[in-house]
DNA sequence: AAGTGGTCTAGACCACGAA
DNA sequence: TCGTGGTCTAGACCACTTA
């Protein structure tokens, strides 16, 4: 059970377990990073890399000629990962379970085919289902899978409980990147029967690309009830700029 | 008028016209980072830097014994970045317009206050705005800032076009992060009448805190006409796993 | 076996902020 | 002036993929 973890990794790991335990509170400023290579027997630049992760993370902010000081983390949660609606609503403390779920062949119509990069009219697995959170309806889920991305997936829908744990557990599915877009309109008559909300109630309607090796291989859309899921998002700003004037 | 630029940006951006210009085209493989190394004459490491980004932004797609990959760029726009509301829809064709402006200085009720990190009560400044597209309103949009942020913009709103800009440009403040949390509602009366919709109609809710030198400056509040307005991100898989089983 | 990217080292010099 | 982080070098070895 040897730690295949690479350094910068577990020193980011450790780097971040210290400040969240208060070793390092609020305010103050981390060793410098030559200092932290001498004690952790690492060079500079392998620090520099737990240290950036850090950074990406919204746990320290780092001033040239000054220092690395420890944000408020607590108000600034890391929320820039792919994020999974079903696994974010049980951290929230809610049950979460799934209703009418119907799984179809179908034929992709031009603006799937085309976000899932393939022909018009060829085939993928769609996923419909309505998602409810303690047993109350939150939001109905379509999910269209490229047929070759996870054969046999149809018999199972059923006792799934996150799509994407699944694919990366089970069919060896490693995500590395989505694009969600993110709307709102008003519940149609038929939406509002499944979702047991009035007709014309606001939904936020998230349409989901997700990519593996680069190539896109599911949509996810998602309507969701308003006011009973928020999503959040840390953007952070570009590198590799200069402020003239 | 040297450049100021790092090398690591600077060949970041080579790449990246290269690619856009089809040197490169899509499905290609980039020359071994050594051999880019070699010829740019810097070191690997230089090398890595600039191939980072490039994954950052979605341009390409690495595996490790094989080599780096070209993606359809042109499908998987690169958005992990802070937007600005009203640059986005310049961006889209779009003139914008403000009408309503309203400034005042406010207590801070206690939600805002712990989103600032101020104390309840504190004084911040709020700018009112009905943000319009092409003449017609679109958002209703509400900015709370730090009094001591920009000293003096009140008299100037009028003549704003992206507040960030100007905060950017003439107040020196470098916008570093932001958090947005995004939901949907139903418009009131009172919002209905400002953005000229029916009662009831969905909006896009976009709270928006923005963070510089690790700590909160600015809070923007935005409700969007639903259909006019689509907000995109693009999130990232988390470094450091390995999958077992 | 050969070639690729992934990690890491032990330095160096520069730019910036504070004293 | 001094101490910090920012950039960069010229290597090295490892892990993985393909043949």
């Amino acid at each position: 059970m040897a730690e295949r973890l690479p350094q910068y990794v577990r020193i980011y790991e450790a780097l971040r377990r210290r400040i969240q335990e208060n070793e390092f509170p609020v305010g103050s400023f981390l060793p410098p990073e030559f200092e932290l290579g001498d004690k952790l027997k690492v060079s500079r630049t392998t620090v520099r890399k737990a240290v950036e992760m850090l950074i990406k993370d919204g746990f320290v902010y780092v001033r040239r000629g000054v220092g690395t000081q420890v944000l408020d983390f607590k108000a600034t949660q890391p929320l820039q990962y792919i994020t999974s609606f079903s696994e974010t609503l049980r951290e929230q403390g809610f049950e979460v379970s799934y209703r009418g779920v119907r799984v179809k062949t179908v034929s992709a119509p031009a603006k799937l085919a085309a976000d899932l990069r393939i022909g018009a009219g060829d085939k993928v697995l769609r996923i419909h289902r309505v998602a409810l959170a303690n047993g109350k309806p939150i939001a109905i889920m379509v999910n269209y899978l490229l047929p070759e991305v996870a054969v046999g997936i149809e018999g199972r829908i059923d006792r799934i409980k996150s799509l994407y744990a699944v694919l990366e557990s089970e069919y060896d599915v490693v995500i590395e990147a989505a694009i969600d877009s993110i709307s709102a309109r008003a519940a149609s008559a038929e939406e509002a029967e499944e979702l047991k909300v009035p007709e014309g109630s606001p939904l936020l309607v998230v349409r989901r690309i997700t990519y593996s090796k680069g190539s896109p291989i599911e949509r996810a859309d998602l309507d969701i009830v308003a006011g009973r899921y928020e999503y959040s998002v840390r953007t952070m700003e570009r590198p590799g700029r200069r402020g003239a004037k």
